[in-house]
DNA sequence: AAAAAAACTTAACGCGCGTCAATATTTAAT
DNA sequence: ATTAAATATTGACGCGCGTTAAGTTTTTTT
């Protein structure tokens, strides 16, 4: 390796002996240059270690190879595992993605899009705060951005959205449960952050319904994002009042039932599908925790994989059809069912 | 809102009335300006809504206003929640914090580390994986980029270094149990993935020798970042031989604790303080979800805010000083101890 | 009110690279 | 070997903004 710092493209074109344009192909797509006059660049750039200056490159280009991934919260191991995925995924297709994390805060989701504006972006992949959202602010920020929505759809915003099957999460979960013993009562909060948990509501009262059995719908208060202690909360309060209409309940996601089991625990109530047991918990989501809950969580799990590499795919398809596609597509995975201990 | 696209700094020089010199100094500085200006640009950009191009601004600029936050473990809610406190502090002051997690990949964490350069960050706070580290990756790269590492230490790499005081960390838990019961086991990995964890061994056997007891080191296989299967698995083991020297044990950290307390439940071991517990457990991070364990873990806190706090504090005075600081310094937070139901 | 200091304007250059037109060279086809 | 097609080279311009020098206006000081 040579002592001496290249500081443009220009010099490294003299010190290469291949001229600027072809470099710059080069660094464009490497496999747009001649194979013989590749090996010399790629000879040069072993001796030379010169890398072009990501800012002059993004200058004038028509599009940046910028991909911005946004959660709706990052201290969500859920979301942490997909942004992940997501981002091995874009590096591997040649894109700089960029990770960002609405915290569950509306301005903040809004400001993420202000941002995201200016780094101009070849696309986005967006997962909403949801309800929290600022409807108008998107639809603005899709119509100027490649954007494909994931894990959290806002109808007819951006040009595709890619998620789980909420119904199918609770058709798996609900007739486990009722062939295994009684059917569930559904837990949730009273008002979900998430539209995911509407469907799921609506999915449980129609799956009752058709199985001939009475919905039971258990509310509890609290708002935000910290799903664990509003369900932890929430268990203490139903827990404590003996109320319940059914020995066995679903939660409407794994993060309001570690918050359940932690308060049934507490109270001395036995959860889990022995006979000795009082209740049956299961939820939704696959949560990386669910294993090590006490007992651990029957749950059913989304396709993480198939919806990140679909996002993924999605994406770039919209960014070669420059932005367009040509109607709004759909895509939901189907869920699996996980059987734990807990129900 | 006028609406007239304006595409660059000159246009809406001329749009404002004020000379493109000055506007460039208003966007690098708002307070530079003059107040009268100062409001008359912030009213033309009420009318315009023009956005400087980021690229051109980097360009040449001596600094960016880039900082780069590097994670190890980005699904680990602990990161996660260290990250988000950083990146609003470097928002607050101005700058444009880049979120990055290794996820346990040496060979990530070298990528990054040269994305990072290429990003020409003004600095970057810094958290290394630790054992897996290529250190001599990682000293080359904080000779040339001004680095504040934090939670976990390279001795003598970067400027700086902020994090909690694991000495404290094991003072506070074992002087606890001693005092509240039996003297501790530690429980930990038997290659850890941290320094972290070998100070919080030497802590502990130097606390309880200094105490007068007798140390007992209980270490488990396991390689990589799943702590928690690592703990599941090694209580499982632990727990069925029935060898244990001491009822209570001190884990290295809490996400090897929420594995063994999933462990010790499916065993029918009762953990707890109460009388009739079998076992006592505590463990150290005070981890998001070690409020909802079964029981409910004791464990000792990282000064989250403190640590965040003065990293950030720290990267900012590295920057102001050009990148240089007279010395290298160690910053160490106590620790504070949580008592829960587990100890 | 005059002088000094501070802040502004005008004009112009440079940064590093994308891109284009005209020309030269290499490769593939006949 | 000749011709056509594909690919490189040369030279030059532009992108949007940072920055500087010289001159002008505004504000502060005395």
């Amino acid at each position: 390796m040579s002592e001496s710092k290249i500081k443009n493209m220009a010099e490294f074109a003299s010190v290469s002996g291949i001229s600027r344009p072809t470099i710059s192909k080069y660094f464009n797509d490497p496999t747009s240059v001649r194979a013989t006059i590749r090996t010399r660049i790629e000879a040069a750039l072993e001796e030379h270690d010169y890398r072009p200056n990501i800012y002059a490159m993004n200058q004038n280009r028509r599009l940046t190879k910028n991909i911005g991934i946004v959660v709706p919260y990052l201290s969500d191991p859920f979301f942490a595992e997909i942004a992940r995925n997501i981002e091995q995924r874009c590096i591997a297709a040649g894109f700089w993605p960029t990770l960002f994390s609405s915290h569950g805060s509306r301005e903040l989701e809004c400001n993420i899009l202000d941002s995201l504006r200016s780094l101009k972006p070849a696309g986005v992949l967006f997962a909403p705060l949801g309800r929290a959202s600022d409807r108008s602010v998107i639809e603005k920020f899709c119509k100027d951005v490649p954007t494909v929505l994931f894990d959290s759809d806002l109808e007819g915003i951006g040009a595709a959205f890619v998620g789980s099957d909420n119904y199918s999460f609770v058709a798996q979960s609900v007739e486990y449960l009722v062939r295994s013993g009684a059917p569930p009562s559904f837990f949730e909060m009273r008002t979900p952050a998430n539209p995911n948990a509407n469907k799921r509501r609506k999915a449980y009262i129609s799956i009752m319904e058709r199985l001939g059995f009475e919905p039971d719908v258990i509310k509890v208060d609290g708002e935000g994002w910290a799903f664990e202690d509003i369900g932890y909360r929430g268990a203490m309060h139903v827990l404590s009042q003996d109320t319940l209409a059914s020995d066995t309940l679903l939660c409407s996601n794994d993060r309001l039932a570690i918050g359940f089991l932690a308060a049934a625990f507490e109270k001395g109530i036995r959860v889990g599908r022995e006979p000795d047991s009082a209740l049956r918990v299961a939820a939704h989501d696959d949560h990386p925790f669910s294993r090590f809950t006490c007992p651990s969580l029957t749950t059913v799990a989304h396709d993480y994989e198939a919806v990140s590499n679909r996002s993924v795919e999605t994406l770039f398809e919209l960014i070669e059809g420059g932005g367009r596609l040509t109607s709004r597509t759909e895509k939901l995975f189907e869920a699996r069912l996980i059987l734990r201990a807990s129900a």
